[in-house]
DNA sequence: ACAGTGCATGTTAACGATAACATAAACAGA
DNA sequence: TCTGTTTATGTTATCGTTAACATGCACTGT
């Protein structure tokens, strides 16, 4: 550790390199007009102080900070993970950074989120849902960048939405199970309304057994968002207890099915044999486990990288109205399920 | 939408509520001595303005962005994502914001992203393992804030450092192994060293083996990282093919051994009677498989807990030296050995 | 030879907050 | 009552970069 002196500006390599700071802050710029000769020798002359570039005064002065706010309930999610990851691929080669920050199925921490969000002047934000608490929706509207809902369609989104509704998904389940001849299906689910899009997916299987004329009250919810494989291992212990007549369970989540799947095993019930498990999100123990999980894939990854094409098109003025982009979920059907 | 005029600044704010701009500033900064009539006065203009604080402004000014830097190889993996859970729990009281990027597991995506950090003024920097190229070496060592690694236990740290050695974790492994009588003992892991950890993983288990005077070179490589439930499963099914009397194996993970576990149940293959599995990091799977999987719990979450801890202490002049901090991880025996 | 064009670079001021210093009023203690 | 301290607020200059405008020189075509 060398003593404190303060960093090196732009100035300074100025000086060293026998030019003005302007040229020095187009040196920087890729596409700028300096010529080689000029350029290298304050590259040389930034590298010989040690420069870094500052941000900071950057941002400030040009209006523009690159960053895209990105919201999510969870870091410790692959489903939202994928989505990030999309995001942050088609984003990176135009230079904009994500500034990812999680909101724990939180809505009041959302809210909070946002607000710490708009303060860093980002060029665009991504919120994940469609339902936001009433200052939430007024930052965002009054916000003045573009503003991305997504993992949702909800019917009056703030700007853009790249989604998908989570009841059609669930109803698509129901109506495969139904058509293969079982009636006395169930849902495992939390036991809270934080994860609106778990709610949404349970209220989905609730109107299409209805639609069915089918018993809609096999419901076992269990501890708050998100449901973990745990907690879906519990809820199943519960429903062979409680309705151990049932014939196939659809869990929120492909982690609770999981979890679920397990119980069963330890039990030993047999999967599909005894009882049909599906899951949600196309994890990839989904794929993997023994017997494999039906589930249904919302195309996380596509998600973000439909959510990053957006943001370059609106920010080059290629797209002026609000899109509304449907994503249509695929289900999946394995070994779990027959 | 509407017509898109400048957003108001404080001196806008300050104008409204009749003050100075500086009494606006103030009041927008809780530990500042401002008149109770005065704050709400400029609290309720501001709103009425729609007024958002500026922190690109702030920043430059101030000197000051609250940033702290933080870099894992992915965020679709659980063990990294509570380190930054911790991380960023720790941090938020103190209104610390996490900057978060990822590396794919790649050093010279380390080395970009670095760049890109440094930039942006953070308070501090966090960074996953202790090797880096030459020059992310240098950014580091010159950043002039304060840099810690982690998920290691660098022989020449840069600054601090949390962390723990994988080489010795896997050792306790291998000898918890032999002093049940095993000799013939394999190590699953990905095919490149692009994740330092894992490569360290397997030089502990070489090193272990041989010190233990038995046959180290029952090792089988699959995949870039980082290493899939599937690519284990992969894995599973070669060494089963080419080194059949294999008695246990030690996975990089425990996304690999759960797919190396399947693909012994999907082969017949009885687990523990003919064949012992473990993995490393005790995520949430190891613990619900049936059954359930022997691993190492490195505490991921505490890493970022006292990542946090110590960034507190530095910024505020309690830690001056750089601090060394070893984390214990504990070998979890369950089911799956025994 | 000369206006016209483009390229490389320079000059000036500004982005919006706040550190540092200054000041007026209120209050406390002897 | 008078000085010393605290509290609430104002003034000025500045953080480091870059937008906007200006300038000089080289080259092009006629």
């Amino acid at each position: 550790m060398s003593i404190t002196r303060k960093s090196p500006t732009m100035a300074d390599v100025a000086r060293l390199a026998g030019v003005s700071p302007m040229t020095v802050s187009r040196a920087f710029k890729t596409d700028s007009s300096v010529s080689d000769a000029t350029r290298d020798a304050i590259l040389k002359a930034a590298d010989d102080l040690g420069y870094v570039f500052d941000s900071t005064a950057s941002n400030l002065r040009s209006q523009k900070t690159d960053f895209i706010a990105v919201s999510i309930p969870s870091i410790n999610n692959a489903n939202f993970a994928e989505t990030v990851r999309g995001l942050s691929e088609g984003l990176k080669a135009r230079g904009l950074q994500i500034l990812l920050g999680y909101t724990d199925y939180d809505m009041a921490e959302e809210e909070r989120l946002i607000e710490q969000f708009l303060r860093r002047r980002p060029e665009a934000i991504v919120v994940t849902g469609g339902r936001h608490t009433p200052r939430a929706r007024r930052m965002l509207e009054n916000a003045g960048i573009p503003v991305i809902e997504t993992w949702d369609l909800p019917e009056d989104p703030i700007g853009h939405v790249i989604g998908f509704s989570n009841a059609d998904a669930v109803r698509g389940m129901v109506d495969h199970f139904v058509a293969q001849g079982l009636t006395r299906i169930a849902f495992i689910g939390g036991d809270t309304t934080r994860d609106t899009r778990g709610a949404d997916r349970r209220a989905g299987f609730i109107a299409a057994m209805q639609a069915q004329g089918l018993d809609a009250t096999r419901l076992v919810a269990v501890g708050a968002p998100p449901i973990s494989m745990r907690e879906g291992a519990e809820a199943m212990g519960r429903l062979l207890e409680t309705l151990p007549d049932t014939q196939a369970v659809i869990c929120v989540s492909d982690l609770s099915a999981f979890g679920a799947l397990t119980e069963c095993q330890r039990r030993g019930v047999d999967v599909p044999g005894s009882l049909w498990i599906a899951g949600f999100g196309d994890y990839e123990i989904a794929g993997i486990a023994v017997p494999a999980l039906t589930t249904i894939n919302p195309f996380p990854r596509d998600i973000g990288t439909r959510a990053a094409e957006l943001i370059l098109d609106v920010l080059d003025g290629r797209q002026l109205t609000p899109a509304r982009i449907a994503i249509f979920p695929e289900l999946l059907v394995r070994h779990s399920t027959g």
